[in-house]
DNA sequence: TTTACTGCAAAAGGTTTGCATGGGT
DNA sequence: ACCCATGCAAACCTTTTGCAGTAAA
């Protein structure tokens, strides 16, 4: 497999951009963890490893990021976008509970029988979707009988 | 089937809460469309129809209108949540154009099984679950061909 | 050498909050 | 009468942007 640093070099000669140190860290910090980040969270992971990047590039390098394919956001909460590694990863949902914050990750196989007979039926070319559960995991429903 | 607003009283009481014109003038100018909306739409929706009715107003009523089922958040752009009335209609996904910005609703029926399976394979109590496409749809593919 | 990228700090944009006033119960 | 809700404006927080200096190509 092609490494995600390599993608993105190719993406960034494709687009007649520049490469840089900052970029490259940013990449290799987000993919050192198959996790969800948001940008505070990457910014301080950088941070404890001495890396001294500003947010300013974090948010300036996330669209060449996920334009390249390398990440996603995935959700929206406590006032900000999550996101998440994508490249090398098969397309998963999430199952998210909402009193612990756990989240679990799964395959559904179904979603290209679904995506099919919705592309068909609604003349839609489909890139990309989002399919996720919220609720309360096994220990939190013990705990939350409402 | 029990009104937007008496449900909407009901929980009122049941928090022990006050109802007030401005939270019934929200719910009926949600419910007068059923359609997307973000908290500047309303407030301009409100205010064309001479509702004079603060913002901080909205933001302030918002949760409450969740947490009484009567709408809920449906996706995150341009830098905000946008919301829906979800209170007498079906559960829905959303098929939504990056180019033109059209959304169409599809009602999945091969969600509860899926919701079934994996309650049971990870001991999860899910309460809601979100499915959303996005790509090209008929008219913008044509315009879009990269 | 050119000009895109960085860090900093200021600005922007959406949301929340403190406060005095008003109004539901 | 109590005290929750409102409107206003200020504060807050995340993200974007202007600028001067730096460094890819």
């Amino acid at each position: 497999m092609i490494p995600p640093l390599e993608i993105f070099r190719k993406y960034i000669k494709k687009k007649g951009l520049r490469n840089t140190p900052e970029r490259e860290t940013i990449i290799k910090e987000i993919f050192s963890v198959h996790d969800h980040f948001d940008v505070d969270e990457l910014f301080l992971r950088m941070k404890d490893q001495k890396h001294k990047i500003s947010k300013a590039s974090i948010y300036r390098t996330i669209p060449l990021l996920i334009e390249s394919g390398l990440i996603k956001d995935v959700f929206f909460e406590d006032g900000h976008l999550h996101y998440e590694p994508i490249y090398g990863h098969s397309h998963h949902c999430h199952l998210r509970c909402i009193h612990c914050g756990k989240v679990i990750e799964f395959v559904e196989e179904k979603m290209n029988n679904i995506i099919d007979r919705l592309s068909q039926k609604h003349n839609f070319n489909i890139l990309d979707h989002r399919l996720d559960f919220t609720g309360y995991c096994s220990e939190c429903s013990d705990k939350v009988t409402v």
